[in-house]
RNA sequence: GGUCUGGUAGUUCAGUUGGUUAGAAUACCUGCCUGUCACGCAGGGGGUCGCGAGUUCGAGUCUCGUCCAGACCGCCA
């Protein structure tokens, strides 16, 4: 046996047991007449200790030769410590060590092995197993996997049904790029992996199976981000029967659920938003709403007084950032010179300041008076104290430009508290959107998405005004969920294939197999997906979503520890009938 | 596809206008240390300054190229 106890288990009740523990060496004090070693596994740490009165010089010897991360299993007594350590649970007790065996020995591991590790994030993915034994990357995958847990739960007491989907697909040209397998059976010929199950879902509901769910892998070939990677994990769910509401609810519910489960947070109903709203309000379709900060537009109040890019330009909009009316030429040139970057590509950045008495100062002094300004302060509402912040130009641009410096304001000012939940649903996104490059319409959610019923008129005159029966879910300025109620008649599935500039044959070849479905009784249904990583980390309350990951990839989709992707040999390619051309 | 930042000891980093033998902290090794727990003290070893060209009497430092890493834009139905 190698352990009657883990690392984490012994306090003072359990004095004079006699123990046998295993586990790493976290670290080795050496006094000279004193040994102690740290054993640490997953449960805790565990000191253990010999000394020149009470061990042999053997075992002494032995403690000497022992390194960090050397595997040992040892046989002792628990003891009461001299000098207790009140900050690990296992702080009042030692081990008295009476045998050590070495089960494994260990290199210098490259980093340490310490919360605060000195190891780069290149090192920590190329030595992963050694960053998973530290406890912050330990305790988030254990979050992870309560989080998991929690929704098999629900959903499973809920009726849904667990349901595998294959991962060896079929390849599509809308949306992201597909990974693809080569199939060695059929010459010539490619698998893709899925960018989501969404069509399977579809065809489980005409199957019947009413309420389905899985927590399943998705890819897509596209670059990444810091809070993007090529494969990611969906909390994928689909119901049948069902409108719009009855889905809200649901997954209101499952959110609830988690929130008040893992993080012991109680939300009211969460508060709905159409996109139209979103936009106006927050420059954002997923807006922050911990924080205020809401959008005015100034045009009436701004335009006719002579200054240039106001009268010239479609909107004027600003907000009020709270209590910032002190700040100084040099930090509002900083933000002046944060939406001038390319990355926010702002002209520029009207200021105006409503200062503590009452008074009113800004960057376009000679074209407002102060009359005009208290007119823009009531607008934005803006307190005394506050600082606001105006620009101006074509209208969509500037909304999403002003939302960047909302944000970063809020980053600014703490305004973004990780312990702090506000969800909300945003509802009634259009159905289409306008593709400059390709000169088409394409599919805003996907092409799986109905119309609203009373918009469907509209497909016809004017597709772009036509909004969707979708939905997204928004967690602190997060979009964590979206889905939508499906078509489910062959008609208009193949009316929006028509719109999206699909050919018959083409819609036949790549999507007949849905089609054909429809012409066998399909229930209507509709569904949602979250973003399972992103969802974990914001209930964790942090931003990456690599840390929640146990082997992620890097920037360039790369995963530094097995070194893939890597080039395969000529045996193999010969046998795919492939051939590389570089 | 593009923009920006970085690459120096095992690790995290500093390194002045281009100028002597490239430093610190930490990790590692040795010795000492009668209750440590970020132990302490003394000593020691450790460098292809990512790689390749170029400018120069002289390059960690300047130029060009290239590779790697990170952040962002495009992209992500």
């Amino acid at each position: 046996m190698y352990r009657t106890h883990t690392n984490g288990a012994l306090r003072l009740s359990d004095i004079n047991q006699e123990v046998t523990l295993s586990g790493w060496v976290q670290k080795i004090r050496d006094k000279g007449f004193m040994i102690w070693i740290d054993l640490r596994d997953r449960y805790g740490i565990t000191q253990l200790v010999l000394d020149v009165d009470r061990s042999d010089a053997a075992l002494l010897e032995k403690a000497r030769s022992l390194g960090r991360e050397f595997v040992i299993q040892i046989k002792g007594v628990v003891i009461e410590r001299e000098s207790k350590n009140k900050n690990i649970p296992t702080g009042e007790i030692e081990i008295l060590v009476q045998d050590l065996r070495i089960l494994n020995t260990a290199k210098t591991p490259p980093f340490t092995i310490e919360d605060n590790t000195d190891g780069g994030d290149e090192l920590r993915m190329q030595y992963r197993y050694l960053d998973i034994r530290r406890n912050p990357v330990r305790e988030n995958l254990i979050f992870r996997h309560k989080v998991s847990m929690e929704v098999r739960k629900y959903l499973s007491d809920h009726g849904f049904i667990d349901v595998e989907t294959p991962y060896l697909i079929k390849s599509t040209p809308e949306g992201a790029r597909d990974f693809v397998v080569p199939s060695r059976m059929n010459e010539g010929q490619f698998y893709a992996l899925p960018q989501s199950p969404q069509t399977f879902k579809q065809l489980l509901m005409v199957g019947g199976m009413d309420k389905y769910f899985q927590l399943v892998k998705c890819f897509r070939d596209e670059d990444l981000r810091a809070d993007r990677q090529p494969e990611f994990t969906q909390i994928d769910c689909e119901m049948a029967f069902v409108e719009q509401e009855d889905i809200l609810d649901t997954f209101e519910g499952l959110t609830r659920h988690l929130l008040q489960e893992i993080n012991g947070v109680t939300v009211d109903k969460f508060p709905r938003m159409t996109y139209e709203e979103a936009m106006k309000t927050y420059g954002n379709d997923k807006p922050d709403i911990r924080f205020g900060m809401k959008f005015g537009e100034l045009n009436d109040l701004t335009q006719g007084k002579g200054l240039g890019v106001f009268d010239s330009a479609e909107l004027v909009v600003g907000i009020a950032a709270p209590a910032c009316s002190g700040y100084s030429r040099k930090q509002t040139d900083r933000l002046i010179n944060f939406v001038k970057r390319p990355q926010v590509g702002a002209n520029g950045l009207v200021w105006a300041k409503y200062n503590e008495d009452g008074s009113f100062k800004s960057s376009v002094d000679k074209f407002y008076t102060p009359e005009d300004l208290a007119l823009w302060g009531k607008r934005l509402g803006a307190q005394k104290g506050d600082l606001m912040l105006i620009m101006a130009g074509d209208a969509d641009k500037t909304r999403t430009q002003l939302s960047v410096l909302r944000m970063h304001m809020a980053e600014e000012l703490n305004l973004r508290n990780p312990k702090e939940f506000a969800p909300l649903w945003v509802v009634d996104f259009p159905l289409l959107e306008w593709d400059e490059e390709t000169n088409r319409y394409h599919a805003m959610h996907h092409p799986f998405t109905s119309p609203k019923p009373e918009d469907m008129p509209l497909l016809e005159t004017d597709p772009g005004k036509v909004r969707a029966n979708a939905y997204d879910m928004v967690l602190n300025g997060n979009e964590i969920g979206g889905g939508s109620i499906r078509i489910y008649d062959k008609d208009t599935q193949s009316k929006m294939f028509d719109l999206l500039g699909f050919t018959k044959e083409e819609a036949q070849a790549q999507f007949g197999f849905l089609m054909n479905a429809f012409e066998y009784g399909a229930p209507p249904h509709g569904g949602l997906a979250f973003g399972l990583d992103r969802l974990v980390a914001i209930l964790g309350g942090q931003e990456t979503i690599r840390d929640f990951i146990a082997f992620p990839k890097n920037n360039s989709g790369r995963d530094l520890m097995i070194d893939a992707p890597s080039v395969i040999d000529t045996e193999q390619l010969k046998e795919l009938h492939l051939k590389i051309d570089l």
